[in-house]
DNA sequence: CAGTATCCCGCTGGATACTG
DNA sequence: CAGTATCCAGCGGGATACTG
């Protein structure tokens, strides 16, 4: 019945813990679903165009990535641009504001790096159940 | 350009970008969906209950919780210990493992905060539309 | 308390085709 | 090229009730 083995971390109130949920939560709202971080991720580089962002994340069908990139521009994460060429041109960029991003992205970029190492390693010391003959 | 800058995020090569791209879509893999990361956050505090994640969670039905938990421990982010008590009694903790998401979970919470005071100061200056008698 | 069992709705997002 | 228009499948996830 040994109990309190609390892992070393901040350790805050109930109405703290609240707090930092919905914090979570908060930001969940704004990056949710399959694709804006990794669409964030993609412009990095710099402006890409419609056509090229949808070339980076492999698979995404128009009209999801118009839904997506309208509704992080919406929350002035991201910028477009028209080009009067023909045919249009249209770029798509980071805006100063998604700078705020950084440790997000930056933290889930390393840690899916090392998540991924790490299942591989689990895979190669794992005795997976095999057919024997 | 100078590479010194700890904090300098953008890939140099397409290929680089393409990799970035792909780390965050194996984070998100493990961290998809409206709870994962709020419930991580509401173990931060230590080992909590069932019932007690539930009340911290506000509105997250049993089944959904429980899906979400096992879905944690199946990927060694949070263990699950069982008492002999009566009735029995179930605790849930991050694992060291999940250790490895601090700066994630930190850098979103801190993020989510800016962001929410962002927003009210938005609807301050803005001249909204509303309802006049 | 700690879940499981059903039922089911809505939304995300995929496939395909079409337009300026 | 840069999208929009339709149609639709899957499933995440909510409501409610029930079990050990």
């Amino acid at each position: 019945m040994d109990n309190t083995t609390s892992t070393a971390l901040p350790a805050r109130s109930a109405e703290a813990c609240h707090a930092n949920v919905n914090a979570v939560r908060d930001a969940l709202y704004v990056l949710n679903g399959k694709w804006k971080l990794p669409l964030i991720v993609s412009l990095l580089n710099g402006p890409r165009r419609f056509k090229e962002i949808q070339r980076a994340l492999v698979d995404i069908t128009p009209k999801v990535l118009s839904k997506e990139l309208r509704e992080l521009e919406i929350n002035g994460l991201i910028e477009r641009q028209v080009f009067n060429t023909v045919p249009v041109t249209v770029t798509y960029q980071l805006s100063p504001y998604s700078d705020s991003l950084h440790p997000v992205i930056e933290s889930l970029m390393l840690w899916g790096q090392k998540h991924r190492e790490r299942i591989v390693q689990e895979r190669r010391s794992e005795p997976v159940a095999m057919e024997i003959d």
